[in-house]
DNA sequence: CCGCTGAATTTTGAATACAATTCCGGAAAG
DNA sequence: CTTTCCGGAATTGTATTCAAAATTCAGCGG
C-alpha cells in the first residue's frame, strides 16, 4: 500500500503542512474553485481517497472542515456534496460582503498611510487604462487589489478572515462579468471618492460609499471573484 | 441555545437524525460556554470520549469542526485546547460585530413591519424599567432582544448565521458587565434614535448609529454576550 | 542541588475494520 | 407498462488498531 507517510517539514519548501486533513482541505477547494466539482456534485469518499492515497479519517475530518465553512453540505448517511448557492442566498452574501467591505473602509480610515492611499490610486488609474483597452481581466484583477488594500489597511485580521471565508463561497461562473458603461463610469467616480475619503480619513462616509458601492455592482464582483482565483 | 451546524432535515422526513459529532460539537460548546474548560485547557481525547461514551473519530470531527468555528484552537500532534481572545483579537472582533449590526440596521429599514418596531419599543421601555430597578440581568436581556429583533428584520441568514458564530466565540467573565450612568444614558438615547430611524427607514443613518453605538458599550456588550448563554 | 539523557508511557495522527444505511437492479404483482 | 418489493452491493457512520510523536520520569553526571 502507498503507507509512505511523507509528509516531513521540507526546508526551503514553502509551508510545512502539518496535518492531512488540512491539505485535504485545499485540494478540495481547489477543486471546487476550479469548477472541477460542480455545485450539487456528490462527495464519494472512495473515489477522492483513491486520488488522493490516503484513508477515509483525514478526508472525513476535511470534509467536516468544508462543511463548517459553508463549502460543502451534510447529508445524513448520504455523505456530502458541494454546496449550491440559491439566488437569495447569493444577495444575502453579497449584503453581507458590502457590509463587510463598509467596515473595512470605515475602519482604514484610521491607519492608512499616505503611501498605501498612493498605491491604491496607482491601482485605480491601471484600473481605468484596463477598462479603455478593453483588458477586462485586468480591469478586475486592478479593482480587486483595490479594495484588497482597503481590507488589509483595516489591520483587522478577523474581519479579513471572515470576508475571505465568504467571498471563497462564491462560485464561479455563476454570473457573467461584463458591466454597462453607465455601471462602469459610476464606479470609477465611486473609486475616486473612495480615494478622497481616505485621504480626508472619514471613516463613516467611507463606510456608507463602500456599501453603496458594492450593491451598485453585485454581479461583477460576484464574476470577479469566481475567476479571480486562478491568478 | 445549542447550535450546531445545522444540517437541515429532508422534508417529509419526520426523524431528525443526528450527526454524532454534531452532539459532541454541542456538548463540547456548552462546555466552553459554561466555563467548565477555560481557555487555554487541553482537550483531552481519552477523558472526553470516555465521558461522552463515544469512540475518538466523531470526537476528532468535532474537534476540527470547533477548530474551524475558532472556538478551539489546533496543536500539531499535540491535539487541540481551548482558544483563548487576546485583546486586540477582541477588539478586532467587536469592530466586526459592530459592522454587521450596523449591516442589519442598514437591511432591517428595508422590510420591518410596524409591529416588529413596537415591540422593540416594549423592550426598549421594559429594559429602561429593569435600568431602574438595579435589575442588571433584566436589562441585558431586553437589550439582547432589542439587538437580535434588528438582526432578525434583517431577512439575512447569512449575516445572522456569521453574527452568532463571532458572538459565540466571545468566552464569558472577560470583562465585568457594569456601565456607567453616563454610557447607560448615551445607549438609551442611541436605542431611541435607533427606533426613529427605523420608523423613517433610514438604513444609511441607522448602520452609522449602529456601528456607534456598539463601539459605544464594547466591554458591556462583551460582557452580555458571555453571560446571555446560560439564559 | 541542578540539569541532562533516554527508555517507558501516554497521547495524538492516520489506517483499517466493522456495522448500519442507502442505493440499485431485477422479479413479481397490478 | 408501471409499480412495488426484495436482496445484494456500495457507501456512509462509528469503532478499533497501528504508528509516530510527545510527555513523563528514573537514573546519571556535573
Amino acid at each position: 500500500m502507498c503507507r509512505g507517510t511523507m509528509n516531513k517539514i521540507e526546508p526551503g519548501i514553502g509551508i510545512s503542512r502539518r496535518y492531512l486533513h488540512d491539505e485535504v482541505a485545499d485540494r478540495i477547494r481547489d477543486l471546487i474553485r476550479s469548477g472541477e466539482m460542480e455545485p450539487k456534485a456528490r462527495i464519494n469518499e472512495g473515489e477522492l481517497t483513491e486520488r488522493f492515497g490516503i484513508s477515509r479519517t483525514p478526508l472525513r475530518e476535511a470534509i467536516k472542515i468544508l462543511a463548517t465553512e459553508g463549502l460543502l453540505e451534510l447529508l445524513p448517511n448520504r455523505g456530502a456534496r458541494v454546496a449550491s448557492i440559491s439566488d437569495t442566498e447569493l444577495e444575502e452574501m453579497m449584503e453581507v460582503i458590502a457590509g463587510l467591505e463598509a467596515t473595512a473602509g470605515d475602519l482604514a480610515c484610521r491607519t492608512i498611510t499616505a503611501a498605501e492611499v498612493d498605491a491604491i490610486v496607482v491601482d485605480h488609474e491601471a484600473m481605468v487604462v484596463a477598462w479603455k483597452a478593453g483588458d477586462e481581466a485586468g480591469y478586475f484583477s486592478h479593482n480587486r487589489r483595490i479594495h484588497e488594500a482597503i481590507m488589509a489597511a483595516s489591520r483587522n485580521t478577523v474581519l479579513a478572515n471572515i470576508y475571505e471565508s465568504l467571498s471563497g463561497r462564491i462560485q464561479r461562473s455563476r454570473y457573467s462579468a461584463h458591466q454597462t458603461t453607465d455601471q462602469w463610469s459610476r464606479a470609477v467616480a465611486e473609486h475616486e471618492r473612495m480615494i478622497e475619503l481616505l485621504r480626508a480619513r472619514d471613516g463613516a462616509a467611507l463606510a456608507v460609499l463602500m456599501r453603496e458601492h458594492i450593491r451598485g455592482k453585485k454581479s461583477v464582483i460576484a464574476a470577479n471573484y469566481g475567476t479571480a482565483e486562478v491568478a
